[in-house]
DNA sequence: CACAATTCCTATCGAATCGATGTAAATTAT
DNA sequence: ATAATTTACATCGATTCGATAGGAATTGTG
């Protein structure tokens, strides 16, 4: 299982915004040379953010990006559902693909379990806002892994 | 997110030779009607099975596939492990890509809930055994949905 | 007004992956 | 020998993914 770089990149720029704020905003250039990715394809992505309303952009001059919401209430699920779409396994029952259960009836229980993977992977990804995030890593800054004493 | 066909392929086919234990071995063609599923990538699946030890195959005439293991002794996790690969979002640290937080300081953190998702996934697959998924079906079989009583 | 910097929209490209098919060889009970 | 099977390898079409490109529309500044 692995993660998408748009899941990637997205976040990344989330988190530089979050740690720039109150100023002008951050245009799509700057934001991909600080961040070494890109331009292009971060701006396709910052415009799929605002589009989902979790950045606003201005444009003109003086334009780019800034947070639309308050750092506290952007959560990693958002980012997913932005950049990885569906977090459906597949449901049972009536869907595009008809009934699941109807082809084997050993569907229906892996339907279910499909069902609790949905539901957890969902949990662990609100547990994780911007806010948590940055502060983590301020923390990891301020203090550098512990070293072993050597004698 | 979603899984892969050879994931529920291989699945389906795993509960298959549970259900029918004991017998003489199973061949990629019954088992590719019976579930009605494509024959030749079907047996491209059980070989990668076969190399991953979940399953025995007898060649010749009556041969066929049949379970290497107890059904208490396979989880989802090796399902998963040989259909998927690794389920491993990235690692920090010396990887092939190198020092992913050297790149930028909110690498890390990003690695650190990569470490998070992955246990979480981990410990959610292996308490599926292929043994209470089974039973899971027979009680579904056994006790059909509720209907609601009309008048 | 003209210009420059920016967002925004759409199209496309190459590579990789995925589901699936085909061919042919090795194995084995009858 | 023969029929049925596993096994290995090659390929194919479609889709996705990461990335690039061109060209609009927008807006502050001179």
């Amino acid at each position: 299982m692995k993660f998408s770089a748009r899941f990637e990149y997205a976040l990344l720029a989330l988190l530089y915004l979050k740690c720039e704020p109150d100023e002008s905003p951050i245009s799509g250039r700057v934001l991909s040379e600080k961040l070494s990715l890109p331009y292009r394809f971060l701006e396709q992505i910052l415009t799929d953010l605002k589009k989902a309303g979790l950045v606003r952009s201005v444009r003109g001059y003086h334009g780019g990006y800034r947070l639309a919401l308050e750092p506290e209430e952007i959560s990693l699920y958002d980012v997913f559902r932005v950049t990885e779409g569906k977090l459906e396994p597949y449901n049972c029952g009536q869907g595009e693909n008809g009934d699941r259960c109807g082809q084997s009836y050993n569907m229906c229980v892996i339907s279910s379990f499909y069902d609790d993977i949905k539901d957890t992977m969902t949990n662990l990804l609100k547990s994780y806002t911007l806010d948590k995030l940055c502060q983590a890593s301020r923390n990891m800054v301020k203090s550098p892994p512990p070293r072993v004493a050597n004698i």
